[in-house]
DNA sequence: AAATTAGTTCGGTTAATTCAGAACCAACTA
DNA sequence: TAGTTGGTTCTGAATTAACCGAACTAATTT
């Protein structure tokens, strides 16, 4: 088969930038944080290597390794078509819920680390002890408030 | 005044560590990271600029520009004693839940991008337009059950 | 006024991350 | 079976981040 074109309009391209940045400061590489975005604005929301490679302009190892690492962390997913050789690559939007539970159990982590670390502590000073607890309690309450919202909406 | 020592007990310095690899997770830099872990479990609860450095083995620049950024996110401050020129820097539990709102506002900040994503789009893939919508409904509900959790906790 | 203390600021070094190129492999195609 | 396609893996180069040392400043002490 011969080379098709992706071509992206400019809005989208600038769209692609955008929520790559978002990526970005939330840990991921420049250019898998992009792949993120590309399969975002993408329409058809799928692609292959080739046309990713091409859409974010970087090199294939640096985008077969990018893949491997979304793939990994549950952000994208791939199909494909009978008689076609080729995956399509696309954001897997049903463990994506899987992936923010995750963030959000890491930012709560701290609830338990901070317990552990008033046990460590005399009781010479009660008041940063007590302020310690308090943001240990408000963590406990940000954690039941979230996982029910998380609960509430898996029933759907 | 003539250079006290501080010593730190083993299984501190261990809280200390996990601490900190917790910071660095979320961002910070090792050293800073740290930082946060000594004032955690430091008795008392504030230290000086001297007693950092050494707990923390690093130098004085390092721990200078690490107290800076600490301080203009609003993790540490510092207080101060009457005939002493030393600042005793603490972490600063008070503007501590704004700092967790701010992650947590950075993490919800998807929403927005991911509805102005599904404008972009055309009605060809409704499927993955519907699946964008009903994301971004869940970070929705995410940002308003969180806000509330906050609301309540600032009332106290 | 000289010395000390409590930090800050400025360059340079080192280490870690990110990426590209080339060689490679496995599946398919002529 | 030789060539092409759709990737992967490895090595090294370039970029970026983290850190240190030394020189500096501003306040205090001698």
């Amino acid at each position: 088969m011969f080379g098709e074109h992706v071509n992206i309009a400019p809005e989208k391209k600038k769209q692609i930038e955008k929520i790559g940045i978002f990526f970005e400061k939330s840990g991921f590489s420049p250019v898998a944080s992009r792949i993120i975005g590309l399969l975002m604005v993408s329409e058809p929301p799928y692609r292959t290597f080739e046309e990713i490679v091409e859409a974010v302009v970087a090199s294939k190892s640096t985008v077969s390794n990018s893949l491997r690492l979304l793939q990994s962390e549950g952000m994208v997913d791939y199909i494909t078509f009978p008689g076609d050789r080729k995956r399509y690559f696309q954001i897997s939007i049903s463990t994506w819920i899987g992936v923010i539970k995750k963030r959000l159990e890491d930012i709560l982590g701290l609830r338990q680390i901070m317990k552990e670390t008033v046990d460590m502590r005399s009781d010479k000073y009660k008041d940063f002890n007590n302020e310690l607890l308090e943001m240990a309690d408000f963590y406990t309450e940000l954690e039941v408030g979230v996982s029910e919202i998380i609960s509430n909406w898996e029933k759907k």
